[in-house]
DNA sequence: GAAAGTGATGCGAGCTGATTGCAATTGCAG
DNA sequence: CTGCAATTGCAATCAGCTCGCATCACTTTC
């Protein structure tokens, strides 16, 4: 698959990039080197610890410390580009906000496989149909037993 | 409502107490007299956190350590009597096991409601037939918005 | 009911993952 | 190209929990 025709069915690493940076710049905040690279790395990876994202981080950039890459995770979270999703014990892991996928874990062997939010659909309406309450199946994975380990 | 009528309905808390320290002492655990005062704790409380259950505990019992809690609550945990629970940031929560009930936590207010694990069976079921995932509801609370914040 | 042996405890140090205060630096509006 | 507030590097600190070790006390055995 070519990074072209990729960014024919949806957008490509580097316009999701600049929508970003443009958002962040939207909302009168500075577009530093370290940003840059933090960012470029969120957009290009599936999910990463903070941790992660340091090391593919200085691997350009040595000179960005972890507490910026904290705090400019934090900063993009606030502005609704990045979330963070917590899969078990262990640090949490970071991607583009509005992913439409939900992770299930492993409770056994720690499998993660992602699965499409819309399974979720009918307990969604019915809880919110009794409880007013509206899953937002964010911040945390679910967990269970994979079929391998059962 | 008095403890016998409760108890009537289902195992009131010196029973629950005694049927989870008879299964610590089957498994060849010993029974002292920190590990009944935390049991003590856990039985008669919806969920607390490790802090929680210490200050109850010292309450009568000033000498019982806050290592020996974690480490009760984690040998009560592995014989399968009581679980943890996290409902977002925050120390864990800790519960009798088999909770029939599973939190949604909002995350605007941070409300917490209690609803029937039951309302997950539908996309329970979905999920398993499709994925072969079986959704346990474990260990992680469900997050979303509640009926006030929306 | 005393002794022995092993499992549990108190205590402090240490761990992971993340946050914060502060002085120095830098992006960017004008 | 200057001014200055936003951002950064750095070290200290935090929360929540875990662990090693010497001592203690449940439980079994006699």
């Amino acid at each position: 698959m070519s990074a072209t025709s990729a960014e024919a069915a949806q957008p490509g690493v580097s316009s999701t990039l600049e929508l970003l940076l443009g958002e962040l710049r939207r909302r009168g905040q500075r577009i530093t080197t370290g940003r840059r690279a933090i960012a470029e790395v969120v957009v290009a990876a599936e999910d990463l610890s903070a941790e992660e994202i340091v090391n593919r981080v200085q691997r350009d950039h040595p000179d960005v410390h972890p507490s910026t890459v904290y705090r400019t995770l934090e900063t993009l979270e606030e502005a609704g580009l990045v979330e963070h999703v917590h899969l078990g014990h262990g640090p949490a892991r970071w991607q583009l906000a509005n992913n439409p996928s939900h992770h299930l874990v492993c409770e056994s062997c720690g499998t993660v496989q992602l699965v499409g939010r819309e399974w979720f659909d009918e307990a969604r309406s019915r809880i919110e149909a009794e409880f007013g309450f509206a899953i937002a199946l964010h911040h945390f994975a679910t967990v269970g037993r994979c079929a391998r380990c059962r």
